[in-house]
DNA sequence: GTGAAAGCGCTAACAA
DNA sequence: TTGTTAGCGCTTTCAC
């Protein structure tokens, strides 16, 4: 032992962890030699991979991601953001994102902005704080300061469940507009003529239904009603407009409503005052939830392939961390009117 | 300009980002009183916090937490494990979890284990990798290993949903086994005699079953039918379990669905049969979930404080991250029967 | 109340 | 293929 007088300064600071200078003096090799064991196993020896791999399993170390990321200036975090994570709308892409981000070492950090925009601030902080790889953004982002700090921090962004005019930069969505049209046209073409709205009081609600209700005056339709309910839309908040709905207006033949859970409410309340559905009154949902195809009559809606979109945004995202340029930074998911028997 | 000769060696590493450093030069201090500017006000002068922050202003600086995680062993990010992020049981506990930890400071990251235990590894890996100051638990770990790793990486845990005899380490959750007999007994005292279950596939919702089927026994019915269906439950699978179950014991007066969606397919199948709810077959749900009062008929169902849960596991693991102490580890947040008319 | 020095644990850059 | 050096941007420790 060589311990002779000097008093050995063992620093009080660190966290007492594994790191990757006892592996590389375990295995015998310098610490960036050890780094490219474990990172690119390609790059070295099969004795030093060997031997590496051993410290590896003997210490139980296990990478610190900050350090190497601050390093590297590559977080491996990506942040998303949606208004809630108890709608259930957007569980599917935030499902899809988490898995298709994971399976390529990357995590995702989940921030909630709210349906007000007071706490986008401190939120957008937080993230830029992070350095995340990427940031997606499902729902539009309020407030133009944040859009322009977003920009200025040079962090990767994807919009979702939108296709906005202007994106910031990329964007996996489908058209609102296209939506509204598609389902006026699809209640019209099946003899509808009193058509009616119970929607969310969101912004993407809104696009859909104001196309909706142009493409019934475009078809000679009368004007079409809307409720708006405030948001996140709830079964309770269905049932109670289409009892306004029907007060005001007792043509009404057909709903269209914000969301599958707006639908069933729309779909209880009728059944509760002994209104046929579909006979007397048709009802589109929204979502295509997976208890629609299951309801008593099975729901008709508008499907969003929600994972798809989660995919989509993780491949763009970590395409652009790992430097490779990504062509077409829009993609346009789709939509389709599932069929069944509400309608 | 003191530039004579030598090579302003500009470094091409770092992100380019505004640092402390720039700050704190153009507010004319050294970093560490910025630094101290930023964390801990009431420590500097008001002239230096005057200047420190319009230093900030004016750069749009934020501080890379990464960095400062390296440095002082403190990541202020929370890991969150839930099987999947899609069954809307667990949705309440994860936004207030988020909501809860933001306030603080502090930063939620999401893993979803899924229900088989394959990905489980990799998954603690990457959690353990991002050195954060806690990590809360939905569902039980299913591995040992897992178990004796997240020990060993010496990271505050709380379990949640449950309250096991063993706790890791915190705990905030409540008796399955209560829920379990209480159910029972509130079938047995309104008349019921032919109690049945539908539920799905987990290790928790079996602790309930098991103690309600042994509730029934001991009070002298007939042996509980129990029909399991696969995790994540769904209204499809409600139904089918309905629709099975009365094939084979038709005299089933009451069913104890192991979550409200199940609950929700049960009561539509009832109803597509022409089976009286609650007349005929009473229906209790689990979670009572934002739309069990408003169905038809109103689902009585058991309800869990999710945002409580998620809220108390915050609190534990702040305190522990800032050396605080805390007393009690264990917290049963406790559950109540919510009588409503299907049952 | 303020600062200088020394890392936190890792990887980019350059060299051999 | 492997190693040396010099940071990444911040905060701890210790001194004034």
């Amino acid at each position: 032992m060589s311990n002779d007088g000097a008093p050995v300064r063992r620093s009080r600071r660190g966290s007492g962890a594994v790191t990757l200078h006892d592996v590389a003096k375990l295995a015998g090799v310098a610490p960036i030699t050890a780094s490219r064991a474990l990172s690119s196993p390609t790059q070295v020896s099969a004795e030093v991979l060997r031997k590496v791999t051993e410290a590896v399993s003997r210490t139980g170390y296990v990478r610190n991601v900050l350090a190497g990321g601050l390093a590297s200036t590559r977080s491996r975090l990506v942040a998303a953001v949606v208004p809630t994570i108890a709608g259930p709308v957007f569980l599917q892409t935030v499902q899809s994102l988490t898995e298709a981000l994971a399976e390529r070492g990357y995590q995702l950090m989940l921030g909630q902005s709210g349906y007000v925009n007071s706490r986008e601030d401190a939120l957008l902080e937080a993230i830029i704080g992070r350095r995340p790889d990427g940031i997606v953004l499902t729902g539009i982002l309020h407030s133009p300061e944040g859009r322009k700090r977003l920009l200025a921090a040079g962090i990767p962004v994807v919009e979702t469940w939108d296709l906005t005019p202007t994106p910031l930069d990329m964007l996996v969505g489908f058209s609102h507009v296209e939506v509204g049209r598609r389902v006026a046209g699809f209640l019209h073409a099946r003899g509808r003529r009193h058509l009616a709205v119970v929607a969310g009081d969101d912004e993407r609600s809104r696009l859909r239904h104001d196309a909706f209700a142009e493409a019934a005056r475009a078809a000679g339709l009368p004007p079409v009603p809307i409720k708006r309910v405030p948001a996140p839309t709830t079964l309770k908040s269905g049932r109670a407009a289409l009892a306004e709905l029907l007060a005001e207006h007792p043509a009404v033949d057909a709903v269209f409503c914000s969301s599958d859970l707006l639908a069933l409410g729309v779909m209880i309340e009728a059944q509760s005052r002994g209104i046929d559905v579909p006979g007397r009154l048709a009802v589109v949902g929204f979502g295509d939830l997976e208890f629609a195809a299951d309801l008593q009559p099975s729901l008709t809606t508008v499907r969003i392939d929600g994972a798809a979109i989660g995919r989509q945004a993780a491949q763009f995202i970590v395409e652009r961390a790992e430097g490779r340029q990504v062509g077409e930074r829009v993609v346009d998911i789709g939509f389709s009117i599932v069929e069944r028997d509400s309608a």
